[in-house]
DNA sequence: CGTATGACGTGCA
DNA sequence: GTGCACGCCATAC
């Protein structure tokens, strides 16, 4: 079950995150098999701009939001519309 | 094929 | 707590 690349298996972890819930960079990696491709969680998201896909729930380890295609802003109001534990 | 990039993470001073 | 440097991976060119 492999078929689908790494960018994919990201994409679909990501949009099944409940709401309210919040996962980081590496939690993402680490559920799609490659606990190291953090970095490119990252990228991935930054160039999936599919709105079903709800990336802004994807933070930081350390506990930060990071970054968002629409600006950080966007993000803060949306995890803070969820409820979304921010640090 | 090799190089460069990035919405990251960890370590050390 | 803050700042800097290195390492890691997938993707794009």
């Amino acid at each position: 079950m492999n078929s689908k690349s790494f960018s994919e298996r990201v994409l679909e972890i990501v949009g099944r995150i409940p709401k309210g819930q919040v996962l980081s960079y590496k939690e993402v990696a680490r559920r799609a098999g490659r606990p190291l491709a953090y970095r490119a969680v990252g990228n991935i998201l930054k160039q999936n701009h599919d709105p079903k896909i709800p990336c802004h729930r994807v933070i930081r380890a350390n506990g930060t939001l990071g970054g968002f295609n629409r600006g950080a802003d966007t993000k803060a109001k949306l995890l803070r519309e969820e409820k979304a534990i921010l640090i």
